[in-house]
DNA sequence: TCTGGGGTCCTAGGACCC
DNA sequence: TCTGGGGTCCTAGGACCC
């Protein structure tokens, strides 16, 4: 076998919003529970004692399906599927609002878990964790004699703490780089572990689809289709030259490398945020002239809810962008940069006047958010900012709608 | 039966400067 | 006088991920 010159785990966590509220409503293990809707849907306790739950059957509306445990997935219901289709495929599934501050402390509890094995973790997400194994004492004392049974018992050792920390089960891969890892993951799920050398390639790999590599979405693995390329392994047999025409330099020599498992990024243990966002989606679709004074409440809140979010993070930002998106789904953005950074619910609605101007409002829309980008630490933009280095909102830019 | 909310990164054109 | 190349910032859109 060929050394590895790094072990990275990959680790994710077994439908995880749905495995947290089983921890909650444990009567309901085994059933088909999706997660998904509005609030009104949460469970009742009845007087009896017992608990009344809502029915996929019953939900009118929008909204997609967040997470589904393994019994709604074997009925054909997955993440991102609106919820109106789900209640066709699966009407008698339970269905439960999602409880974020529930899953973010889950989320902190198995980080913490896992770093008290491993502490070289890059967060990707509430769910999934990148682990530099390499320098974990079993995996790096096992190194030139039985270096795999070294990595499998340091695997065992972190699903151990996890499940001793919250009570859920994760799965792991664990390879000699990041993107192998995270296929891997997948490879045994729920609760396994899978670990890949690079040996391992043409017969684990190479059989998959191309949609199973991180970083080729639907366009992408449409496209593949449609010129006959189907697995990994037709991408490693095509030419880089034949991909780079097809794809252009940049996506499709990552196309070549990521087919025979090449990808040198490393774990990266800290990061700043680039942008922070509120965006909401209307249960009917909103007239910009017919619904005006509702729009402007509904932005008005939207810069609030940032405002607050950018207090809490302690940043503030220099560029507001908005999103709107129509009937139809066509979405149109518009960025606003300002001279000195801003964090204020009043500033960010001010750029925000400023960014609606330049849109036509033609269709009815479905959904607005704010967003601020250029970030800076809150205590930095107070020392190198004048203060009211803007000037005062005029009053028609706060009433656009 | 239309498709949530929070993000990151990339591309490409234009402005502006040297 | 009609013409270069590079660097950076801003903006809009889109792909992708969890």
């Amino acid at each position: 076998m060929q050394q590895p010159d790094r072990w990275i785990a990959h680790l994710d966590m077994d439908a995880f919003y749905a495995s947290v509220e089983l921890l909650r409503y444990p009567q309901l293990r085994g059933e088909a529970v999706v997660i998904g809707g509005r609030r009104a849907d949460a469970p009742r306790q009845l007087e009896d004692g017992s608990w009344r739950y809502s029915k996929l059957r019953d939900y009118t509306g929008r909204g997609v399906v967040t997470t589904s445990t393994y019994a709604a997935r074997d009925l054909g219901v997955f993440s991102a599927m609106g919820l109106m289709k789900a209640a066709l495929r699966a009407p008698d599934a339970i269905l439960l609002p999602a409880d974020f501050d529930s899953y973010r402390k889950y989320s902190r509890l198995f980080k913490a878990a896992v770093a008290e094995v491993a502490p070289v973790i890059e967060d990707r997400g509430i769910d999934e964790i990148y682990i530099d194994l390499s320098d974990v004492p079993g995996v790096r004392d096992a190194v030139g004699h039985d270096p795999l049974g070294g990595v499998k018992a340091v695997a065992r050792e972190i699903k151990n703490s996890v499940g001793r920390a919250t009570g859920l089960t994760c799965s792991i891969g664990i390879t000699p780089n990041k993107l192998l890892s995270k296929i891997a993951s997948e490879l045994d799920k729920p609760d396994g572990i899978s670990v890949l050398t690079l040996d391992d390639i043409p017969t684990r790999i190479w059989p998959l689809a191309v949609r199973k590599i991180n970083g080729i979405g639907p366009k992408a693995g449409d496209r593949l289709l449609s010129i006959g390329i189907a697995t990994v392994g037709d991408i490693a047999a095509a030419s880089p030259a034949w991909l780079v025409e097809q794809f252009g330099e940049s996506y499709g020599n990552w196309l070549h490398n990521a087919s025979h498992g090449r990808d040198s990024r490393p774990v990266v243990t800290h990061s700043e945020p680039v942008s922070i966002s509120r965006e909401t989606t209307f249960e009917r679709d909103l007239h910009a002239v017919h619904d005006r004074v509702l729009l402007g409440a509904i932005m008005d809140e939207l810069c609030e809810s940032l405002a607050r979010d950018l207090a809490r993070k302690r940043y503030a930002g220099k560029t507001v962008g908005i999103k709107l998106r129509f009937e139809g789904f066509v979405t149109v953005t518009r960025d606003q940069t300002v001279r000195a950074a801003i964090a204020s619910a009043a500033d960010i609605r001010h750029a925000v006047g400023l960014c609606l101007k330049r849109v036509k409002f033609d269709k009815r829309l479905r959904l607005m958010g704010v967003r601020i980008g250029n970030l800076v630490h809150a205590g930095e933009a107070l020392a190198a900012a004048p203060p009211r280095a803007e000037p005062m909102p005029a009053p028609d830019n706060l009433n656009l709608f």
